[in-house]
DNA sequence: CTTGGCACTCACTAGACTTGAGTGCCAACG
DNA sequence: CGTTGGCACTCAAGTCTAGTGAGTGCCAAG
């Protein structure tokens, strides 16, 4: 299934020979950190093959363009496109023990709102993976009003409580200078409450236009809250061990770069709805397009409540990554939310 | 006033000329970056002295622990004591026309409820500083209960809506696995309201113990409030400009123990109130405690509302640091917002 | 097509040398 | 006696010079 998404060019498949070799240079990479040459590809490959024969491949590879060569006299790295081969003829692996235990346990204790468990979900991700993790909590423009209420702060003040029916709950202030009493507060109160419940935020409110305390502060209280839409639309984003950017590249200058895109919540929205796709998917280097990141590689998977897509979980790190094992933890956590929220609906 | 907070030995003070130098070698090492040898301070001070009577005031100074070498052949360095001494007694500068303008525009132009407010201005620090900022919104303990209302989202589940005297809004899901009536959940609703209005969260609830649905309810929402009791009395933070810190420290593992630090929002926390006095008040390198951020200064102002503190601001960066700027932007951003709040309770 | 052989490349390391900013000390000076 | 210029000394940092070795590309033989 997640099998060549984005399957960036018509290049097509390598010959089995190849492609083993190419599997060979990235684990070895990854794992090392180092250039890989010829012979240590001959060694980690059962292949049987000397290493003049692995360089001749390798010229091959590099000249197609999944291999670079830091220097002439060096081994080879994956290029971004090597690591797309790479992932995309990866066969899904499962999820380590250790972690699907981890992942259960916290599953299986946690509890609170939707906004917490996201939010502790995105620390559970990062440790699991030593990567920064993103949980992106879909928006609400579909949701309608449960419940409105305008409750008394103090003499000049008051505060529009709404309920949404996907459990959300906002809140706004109406200041009130000329100091409404008790009892048109509370009759706004109701007026709101019918006048809203049933609508959402695009809908179009019929205001009452007389010039009374209680029309007025209802006037107050709506515009408040048509007012917020584009905030109270928009998603909540949590991010998770930022610190881990800090290890992940040596270059001060990219650490500041990638922090410095993390920290526009807006940017880290958009970036992983575009990523974004049915299953597990990855954005690897300048695929995403967010030049500052280019060095990295993203991993994508939604969750989902009944069918529709309310949300995803995003890993980042440098594209030098282990994607088999990082790309299961992102499946297995997006399977455990979906499922958590599933059986608790709303909450 | 900010004099001498916490001034750390009776040691006392330094000579006229003595603190002259000391106060060249801070600014000459905050603008360079370098060591600052003699000649340098001879040059910048209007002391009309030459360089080897300078040597020796160093000497001194070196000796009494208030400046350090890197090494035999290079210049001088303040200790985090001379940095402290610097501070003490660093005349209360202003905050330059153009900050305080900027200052004043966005306090001008913000709208919405106190979290947005406190985010952005975290925001505002880090960008007109250049150092990682912090906004502690005081947790509310103390606050009564406005309104309670128990929305219902679905069969099996509702949401406790609370209201509280210092405008804050708490949800809490109410699992209903034996699904009431809507009647009786309006009548638990109304149930709720009356038992918890003017209760605070520490307060103890009389619940009904009948066996009815209603009273299910009723039972379920209050233990769901005051389970999470804790978590809502927690101070909010926000923290801007965590980016900032990759600029200040060049060494990785700097910048990953400090980013992780600032993940741990209970440390944070504690952090500035730790320091937190009645004034604006700086922790300079070790003297927070906090061995990971020894490299690090810390300077703090209270935002108070009619005489209390109900938060703070920290602004986070490296002890080579131009405090004077740094500790009036605090000040200005923390006299706005007392004022912003002062004028608008409530919001 | 594969392979061993071989010359070649070039980052990296280590040591030697140089440079220069800055020091500590001291004798002389006002 | 504090101040100062002189002076030898120190030591990080830069430059230069091999030397090393991992790894390559090429090629002729199998």
């Amino acid at each position: 299934m997640a099998r060549r998404q984005k399957s960036s060019v018509a290049s097509g498949d390598l010959d089995a020979r190849k492609a083993t070799i190419l599997h060979a240079v990235v684990t070895e990479h990854v794992d090392t950190a180092q250039p890989v040459g010829s012979s240590a590809v001959a060694a980690a490959t059962d292949l049987e093959v000397s290493p003049a024969t692995v360089r001749a491949e390798m010229v091959a590879l590099e000249r197609e363009g999944y291999l670079a060569q830091p220097h002439t006299s060096a081994g080879r790295v994956p290029t971004d496109k090597g690591y797309r081969y790479f992932v995309d003829h990866l066969e899904r692996g499962a999820v380590g023990v250790a972690q699907q235990h981890q992942v259960r346990d916290f599953f299986a204790h946690v509890r609170g709102e939707m906004e917490d468990v996201l939010e502790q979900t995105s620390r559970l991700l990062s440790q699991i993976t030593s990567h920064t993790s993103v949980v992106v909590g879909a928006g609400h423009s579909r949701a309608s009003i449960l419940s409105a209420q305008l409750v008394n702060l103090d003499a000049h003040h008051h505060l529009l409580v709404t309920v949404f029916s996907d459990g959300t709950v906002t809140k706004h202030s109406v200041m009130d200078p000329s100091g409404a009493s008790a009892a048109d507060v509370a009759e706004a109160s109701r007026q709101l409450n019918a006048l809203l419940i049933g609508t959402t935020l695009s809908s179009r409110i019929q205001v009452p236009s007389r010039a009374d305390d209680v029309a007025r502060l209802v006037r107050e209280a709506t515009s408040a809250l048509h007012e917020a839409a584009p905030t109270i639309e928009g998603e909540q984003v949590y991010i998770g061990g930022s610190s881990r950017v800090a290890e992940s590249f040596d270059g001060v200058e990219t650490v500041r770069a990638v922090l410095s895109i993390l920290e526009q919540e807006l940017v880290v929205v958009s970036l992983i709805e575009d990523i974004l796709d049915a299953d597990v998917s990855v954005a690897i280097g300048s695929e995403h397009g967010l030049e500052p990141l280019s060095a990295c590689a993203v991993i994508v998977a939604p969750v989902t409540l009944e069918g529709e897509v309310v949300g995803a979980l995003g890993l980042l790190g440098p594209t030098r990554m282990r994607y088999r094992e990082v790309m299961a933890t992102a499946q297995a956590v997006s399977d455990e939310l979906t499922r958590h929220f599933g059986g608790e609906p709303g909450a």
